[in-house]
DNA sequence: TAGATTGTTAATCGATTAACAATC
DNA sequence: TAGATTGTTAATCGATTAACAATC
């Protein structure tokens, strides 16, 4: 079977255009014209043609893109229409708000348990998810046939908990510790890393007081 | 003033750079060539020079880098050398977790205040900021001459809160609620989309499954 | 001086945009 | 059929990598 590498920059506009036409089907809009969505989302017409038809052609010509449709099978190309399972590692406030985040379940990510190694908080539950300590960790990955681990801890213990992962055969891991994780080829991460975006941040800012005060030099 | 423009894509790997110079230095190096550095980060020797010589030559032919000092350059152009006074809207999990990084003042980042609708919320002291009422928001934000906005509310209320925002004169949106806000040009936003991340993630690890279940039927 | 390594130019690669024929 | 809009090819732009002269 033939399957051409779709290029990381496309993987990582669709989850952008799944949620504008989310919002467009609770609008009630039935089709819509990838010059219309451009203008919604501002980027090129050409690229939201050109980012689809990697996957096929999901438009019609004359009538444009029909947003339910669409909507279903962007889900199906990210794999949010099958059943992914997840444990929460580090069940402090980032552990707890990505618990609490309403629309995982919807997204078919089925959170089977959440770890810590803080005695105080293992016990307690957590939307009705018991936190445990992390002594059974990979007892509990292999009878929960969990996919996915969310790192909600210091970097310092995280490339530990990492190897452990691993070796209980997980598939992937959405880190949220500020460091760079190092795993076989066939698990795969997915960096958050806070730090760096609040760099990037004020940069932005920086740059942008230093173009005001340019620009009120010149007047 | 001459001020080339820098990409996206440079600005966007400086913070990476800057935590293994960290590293390095707590570490005791002193001196790094950009081969090294290439080996250790996974990226190629020819993009560390480069990216680093948009900014000027920081190194010396013959030696390499002088760890201490790319460091403090780095800290300089991302502009955490500088104070910025910040307010987080929004005290739930995420909130509080941000409150709570502690690396944050480090940076140059003062948590003057947070805020929150719920009444539940307002009042409580989190690291020894006082959660408000969203009421006296904007005279907050003057008083305190607070520049960025940590935005970890609902979807629903962020439009509305940007707004205020943005009238009160905050210069930068650090924004964690699941839609993207409508600013004045000379207002910056950091979206951090933890929905979108984890669809990337979703896809990275459907297509791995594939890929395997694909290397399976040619043995 | 010789060796090492940068700064920088040139070559390559990939991604975005423009254009238009195909077709609904 | 005529108009609209896609799918897709070609052109442009930008980013990455390679190469090497400059220089510490």
């Amino acid at each position: 079977m033939e399957r051409k590498e779709i290029s990381k920059a496309v993987i990582s506009r669709l989850p952008r255009y799944y949620r504008y036409l989310g919002e467009l089907m609770e609008d009630g809009v039935e089709r819509i014209s990838s010059n219309d969505l451009s203008i919604r989302m501002k980027v090129t017409a050409s690229q939201i043609r050109q980012d689809l038809n990697n996957f096929g052609g999901f438009g019609q010509q004359g009538y444009g893109y029909n947003v339910k449709y669409l909507y279903t099978e962007i889900a199906k190309i990210l794999g949010i229409d099958r059943q992914h399972n997840l444990v929460i590692i580090g069940a402090g406030n980032l552990g707890q708000a990505i618990a609490n985040y309403a629309n995982f379940e919807r997204r078919g990510f089925i959170i089977k348990g959440m770890f810590d190694t803080n005695p105080r908080l293992i016990g307690l539950v957590v939307r009705g998810i018991e936190i445990r300590g992390v002594e059974d960790l990979e007892q509990f990955i292999v009878d929960n046939d969990v996919q996915i681990a969310a790192l909600t801890i210091p970097k310092t213990k995280a490339p530990e908990i990492a190897d452990r992962l691993v070796k209980a055969g997980i598939k992937a891991i959405w880190n949220f510790a500020h460091t760079d994780l190092v795993v076989p080829d066939d698990v795969v991460v997915e960096n958050v890393h806070l730090s760096e975006s609040l760099m990037r941040l004020s940069y932005k800012v920086c740059s942008m007081q230093d173009q005001e005060a340019e620009n009120q030099n010149k007047s």
